[in-house]
RNA sequence: GGAGAGGUGUCCGAGUACGGCUUAAGGAGCACGCCUGGAAAGCGUGUUUGGGGGGAACUCCAACGGAGGUUCAAAUCCUCUCCUCUCCGCCA
């Protein structure tokens, strides 16, 4: 196992080939330009046409640094008169320790502007500027049919005693909740079977990963430098809260080679997930929608680069099974250029149907980064057939989103008085409850 | 929190008291070749990564946990820091 130094970047800190770039600026441009970016690609050129220029005249130097070294040595040995020699590297050093702090600021910028640039989108997702331009790509199930108005879930959720959201501001503020008895029991039996069936059924190893991390591990799935304000941290320290366990489980493998017989490594973990919400005031600010702290089972995938969108497709099929077993009205939705996230190359939501918002809400999003996180995080495996290490492709995906699943089902579960039935597929994790009674 | 030990290539492991002749001895592993009916053993050759230049053969620069400093020159000297281990203290 390597140790690395806190300020120590990986190895190959480019998630953008930087030969692609090289070769090919128009590549990122376009796919800028798709995502409806404003960086500018010249800058990056320019930048680097000054680092080789740097390079090339310090290196120089080096070299006949390194060349007068032993004649030094030897007349020093020799007791001869080495002072013009030593007048001379003195001056050369002067110059190089000039040069090597200006194309240490150089490669410092170019880092910064190729870790702000996003990955670029699969050729198969659909251009688009924002969520409205999403296609639907299927539906599962049936809204349930109700025959009296439904209730949102903050309203079921305290009238019957599980929910306390004033508490919860007293405790802590806005965008907190607390819940008690039957709420939070299920709550806990809803990871519970996301757990079971990651695990037993779709393969996934189960992992307790750490739920502070260093700015390394955010840096490398691609949270840092650019989305800090998104973050929650400790005062005081260099610790960040995981706003998503695909930080910690992604970077597992930083800086490693996976023997390609591993491969794919799927791992799946139940965390609470810590998320600032800079942004959005006024967003969802009631119930359990948008909250600082949640509970998700997360799914990680790290795959052959030449199966990994067979990966998404698993990825997403793993998701979706959750709310088949609970049978709960999905849609799946595939994200289009505008709305993908910063890290994906290709992104599908599954969006589970609230009758009480009379809304589709996301519960899950299950994307491929392809090598984007690999290049960050330095992740590779070694082929068999080949001497060449290869960056992975990793994936990530909810597995669910825990606290909006409870919402799901206390909105389509609910009865016309007000009670909840228990799903089945809950029941054996509920202590014998079938159905919350209504007061 | 206190006291100590340590971090070198795929792995093990020298080198650090006296800075240059060590990108790094030695061993293991691995790859290829010879040998063999075949294999083992043996012998020979090779075996890090990133970057610059070049059509290529090749060549130059950098890297001994990380950052900084001293010096013409640092694995080696100095400062800070991260990580691992041992003992003590505290603690679920």
């Amino acid at each position: 196992m390597l140790y690395y130094g806190e300020r120590n970047e990986p190895r190959r800190y480019l998630m953008l080939d930087l030969k692609l770039m090289q070769k090919d600026p128009d590549v990122v441009r376009e796919s800028l330009a798709k995502r409806g970016s404003t960086i500018d690609v010249q800058e990056f050129l320019d930048l680097d046409e000054r680092r080789k220029a740097l390079i090339a005249e310090v290196e120089t130097l080096k070299a006949e640094r390194n060349a007068v070294g032993p004649e030094i040595a030897r007349r020093k040995k020799a007791r001869e008169d080495a002072s013009d020699l030593l007048a001379k590297m003195g001056e050369v050093s002067e110059r190089v320790k000039t040069l090597d702090a200006e194309l240490a600021e150089v490669e410092a910028a170019e880092r910064e502007w190729v870790m702000s640039v996003p990955n670029i989108p699969h050729a198969s997702v659909p251009l688009g500027a924002s969520e409205e331009d999403n296609p639907v790509l299927r539906y599962w199930g049936e809204k349930p049919a109700l025959d009296f108005a439904p209730k949102e879930h903050w309203e079921l959720g305290t009238a019957l005693g599980g929910l306390d959201f004033e508490c919860a501001a007293k405790l802590a503020g806005s965008r907190f909740s607390i819940s008690y008895g039957w709420c939070a029991r299920l709550e806990r039996a809803l990871a519970q079977l996301m757990l079971d069936t990651q695990t037993s059924v779709n393969g996934y190893t189960e992992v307790i990963p750490p739920f502070i991390v260093n700015r390394r591990t955010m840096t490398g799935t691609g949270q840092l430098p650019k989305f800090e304000e998104d973050l929650f941290k400790l005062e005081g320290t260099d610790y960040f809260l995981i706003p998503t366990a695909e930080v910690p489980l992604t970077n597992v493998y930083s800086g490693e080679v996976i023997d390609e017989a591993l491969l794919p490594v799927k791992f799946c973990a139940q965390t609470p997930c810590f998320r600032s919400e800079a942004g959005s005031y006024g967003k969802d600010t009631k119930g359990l929608i948008r909250q600082h702290q949640f509970y998700k089972v997360e799914m990680v995938n790290f795959a052959h680069p030449e199966k990994s969108y067979d990966a998404l497709e698993a990825m997403t099929a793993s998701a979706e099974k959750i709310l088949q077993l609970l049978n709960i009205h999905y849609r799946v939705i595939e994200l289009c250029t505008g709305d993908m996230g910063f890290s994906a190359a290709k992104t599908y939501d599954i969006e589970v149907w609230l009758p009480g918002q009379d809304q589709y809400r996301e519960i899950s999003s299950c994307s491929n980064c392809e090598d984007f996180q690999a290049r960050r995080a330095d992740i590779r495996f070694q082929p068999a057939d080949s001497k060449k290490k290869q960056f992975v492709h990793t994936l990530n995906g909810s597995g669910l989103a825990v606290g909006r699943c409870l919402v799901a089902v206390m909105e389509n579960y609910q009865q016309a008085d007000g009670s909840i039935v228990i799903p089945d597929a809950l029941k054996p994790y509920m202590g014998g409850l079938e159905v919350v009674p209504a007061k």
